[in-house]
RNA sequence: ACUUUUAUUGAUA
């Protein structure tokens, strides 16, 4: 089943769902017989897919096989939902779930928080927040990045700071409402900020203006030490180029280069966009042949 | 005991 499981995950991230589908049916055939891993590869090719009705009704095709679905199955479709706007299938799914004695766990709650964050609820977020710790779970470093990202859209940024710096102070998440109500920071959670989490926050610093902060944080996030990844990279110099530091933003690609993470097209679309929106179209050009050298492909 | 396959977070548009 690995093996197949394996073949199936490939061709699932290709979006080849119907070879995939025929796969399984081969499996059949060769007396191998899928597994809940297999089903919930499929499921998950299908939701990014965006053939959500379709991995729906996988749910009792499993059934049908004898093979209860888990939570990875049930997290997989509602995040499915979610990122679709299909609140209210998905709410039907979290109920169906829960009637079926499957449990939530920790991704289940990222996902759930993620959707009403996106929506703007943010006093949602935090119910979700306190129902999660009611359940014995542990909000987790994607927990927080997620509130972050939350609060950061929503024009709070100050507290998604607040957030960051608890957790860098406590290696844990004292999410709770702004009311300082000292929840559970004794949890021996795990939870430090990462390069997500320093990304998060110097693109909400970048987007309302406040470069240098965002310049502070990029500084704070090397010497910690951490992995600083082509996403980060790219946020600052987004940030720069909006600001019209344009000569600072080349001097980081350069420094990505020499640091062996090597650009992405994303990083630079994002200097493309900056030189032209200061009417250097000549500069760009040359960028655009650039990146092709540098074996990048423009989209 | 350990080990292979599946779900959730960040940039440009």
């Amino acid at each position: 089943v690995v093996s197949y499981n394996i073949i199936l995950g490939g061709l699932a991230k290709l979006g080849r769902i119907t070879e995939a589908r025929k796969l399984l049916e081969e499996m059949v055939e060769a007396n191998i017989e899928p597994d809940l891993v297999s089903y919930n590869i499929l499921i998950h090719g299908m939701c990014r897919e965006g053939m959500l009705s379709d991995a729906r009704r996988i749910l009792n095709t499993m059934r049908a096989s004898g093979i209860e679905p888990d939570t990875v199955t049930y997290s997989t479709i509602l995040d499915g939902y979610c990122k679709g706007g299909k609140v209210v299938q998905a709410r039907q799914l979290l109920g169906e779930m829960l009637r079926r004695g499957c449990f939530p766990n920790a991704v289940t709650f990222n996902i759930l928080i993620q959707s009403v964050c996106k929506e703007g609820r943010i006093s949602e977020a935090y119910k979700l927040l306190q129902k999660m710790r009611e359940r014995g779970l542990c909000p987790d470093t994607i927990t927080c990045n997620i509130m972050i990202q939350g609060l950061c859209k929503n024009g709070r940024v100050d507290n998604a700071i607040q957030i960051m710096d608890s957790m860098c102070l406590q290696g844990s998440a004292t999410i709770g409402e702004d009311e300082g109500s000292m929840t559970n920071a004794s949890l021996s959670d795990r939870c430090f900020p990462d390069v997500v989490t320093y990304s998060t926050v110097m693109d909400g610093l970048c987007k309302e203006g406040r470069l240098d902060e965002a310049k502070g944080l990029f500084v704070e996030m090397l010497e910690k030490g951490l992995e600083v990844d082509e996403i980060a990279y790219s946020t600052i110099i987004d940030g720069l180029c909006k600001q019209g530091e344009l000569n600072v933003a080349f001097k980081l690609l350069n420094e990505m280069q020499t640091r062996g993470c090597p650009p992405t097209k994303g990083t630079y679309n994002i200097l493309m966009q900056g030189l032209c929106s200061k009417g250097k179209i000549d500069r760009a050009y040359k960028l655009l042949e650039y990146m092709q050298k540098k074996g990048c492909a423009p989209d």
